[in-house]
RNA sequence: GGUGGGGUGGCCGAGUGGCUAAUGGCAGCAGACUGUAAAUCUGCCGGGCUACGCCCUACGUAGGUUCGAAUCCUACCCCCACCA
């Protein structure tokens, strides 16, 4: 179980196969995110129907609502979603970050202020082990403490650092809690280190050091740092992360960072961008973004994106989805996250086919030219 | 026919002498969003410019008072309510 099937390579780009207890999961792949357990606004057929192979849930939101004790007794996240493929929740880290605002930190662990009903939490890495092993995912993340992008090497080695020593906590109890059925989950460690080469590197050796692990995940980017640091970062990791283990960038991201990412060896990647921004109306296709609510769609019998074989694009046009957009129709909100989640599921499943057949190289380039043929940013 | 109320930018609606090209809201237009505190947020929104400044045209119509009027006065037109 947990084991990760190198099936091709172009350059450092890589095709895999993934054995979790729910499923396989091929590789590349894009993971839609569902925080409340549920892909937002999607039923889950809906979201199996975009091609997911597996899916995301919180650790900090499924704990404050409805609680992993409710969860649990109602059968685990899978059952209680009807989720029936693989899954991977995030520990809290990521709010860690975004709920910065309102939580204090320490080596203990973190003390968040709800901000549902304003009453105080405490996560320590122990405390995310506990939920996630009683939300019950196939793979679960390390708590972690990540940074804005923009931060010092100072504050950077700091919680990079943290992050460690907090890793060695969570390994420790999710050891002790899968001790009796080791093949139901498995805990993946986050690479921290934030723009800075040598940190990303000392995070990395100090993860392996502690290894084996079943995965790497590399976090804390996409946090506001520039697009090519990003890059950066992985290039520098990727000739030494485990070739057989598959890596996992963490929140990320944009059909081109998909693009970027999976030409410096990653395999999976997450974001909520797809239905963030589907509900918001922007809508991804070959060539480019498109607002949905844009006024030049108002009489555009076609589809959002002609290549693209969504529930969205095969049935509905352009000037119909920016009627419901216009009209506030939950069902536009709905349509486009299918349409980019299943955008994101088909760049990935297209780039595993191009690395299989030996023409990821010149199909990426081909994809980017297209892509930003209007001069767009992302 | 009489009495009272009212006519403001695409719509609704503030504003009762200068700080008003005119508060708000809606509609419209554009943009943002990356391990989800987001069905959210931001900007534009009379016209024209050799534009972070200037010039036109604007608060029913026409005239008047005033240094200055959407704001005061007069006449007219129209709308609403009630009374005949």
């Amino acid at each position: 179980m947990f084991e990760f099937t190198l099936n091709g390579t172009a350059g450092a780009a890589r095709a895999g196969t993934l054995a979790l207890p729910h499923g396989t999961v091929q590789t590349p792949c894009f993971m839609p995110v569902g925080t409340h357990g549920a892909v937002r606004g999607l039923h889950p057929d809906e979201v199996a129907a975009a091609g997911a192979q597996i899916i995301l849930g919180n650790t900090y939101h499924l704990h404050l609502r409805p609680g992993e004790d409710v969860v649990a007794q109602l059968g685990g996240l899978h059952r209680f979603s009807t989720w029936s493929k693989p899954m991977l929740t995030d520990s809290g880290g990521f709010q860690v970050f975004s709920l910065s605002a309102m939580r204090k930190l320490d080596e203990q662990g973190v003390e968040f202020v709800s901000h549902i009903d304003g009453s105080k939490r405490f996560i320590s890495p122990e405390k995310s082990m506990e939920i996630q092993w009683a939300l019950g995912a196939d793979v679960i993340m390390a708590f972690d403490h990540l940074l804005p992008g923009q931060s010092s090497a100072e504050d950077a080695h700091d919680a990079m650092q943290r992050t460690l020593r907090w890793l060695d906590r969570c390994r420790h109890r999710h050891g002790e809690l899968t001790a009796g059925d080791p093949n139901r989950q498995t805990l993946w460690p986050i690479v921290q280190g934030g723009t800075h080469a040598d940190l990303r590197h000392a995070s990395l050796m100090g993860i392996l050091e502690r290894g084996p692990w079943t995965g790497v995940a590399i976090g804390g980017l996409s946090v506001g740092e520039p697009k090519p640091a990003m890059h950066r970062v992985l290039e520098g990791l990727n000739p030494h992360l485990p070739v057989d283990r598959p890596r996992y960038l963490m929140g990320v991201g944009f059909p081109d960072d998909l693009i970027e990412g999976i030409a410096r060896g990653v395999d999976l990647f997450d974001c909520v961008a797809a239905t963030r921004n589907g509900r918001h109306g922007s809508a991804w296709t070959a060539d480019g973004k498109v607002s949905v609510r844009g006024a030049t769609l108002r009489l555009d019998p076609g589809p959002l994106d002609a290549d693209c074989d969504c529930a969205a694009c095969t049935r509905f046009s352009r000037a119909y989805l920016r009627h419901l957009f216009v009209a506030e129709e939950q069902l536009g909100q709905r349509l486009v996250s299918i349409h980019n989640i299943r955008f994101l599921i088909r760049l990935a499943e297209t780039a595993r086919a191009r690395i299989l057949d030996g023409t990821f190289d010149s199909w990426a380039a081909a994809w980017r030219s297209r892509y930003f043929a209007k001069g767009e940013t992302s």
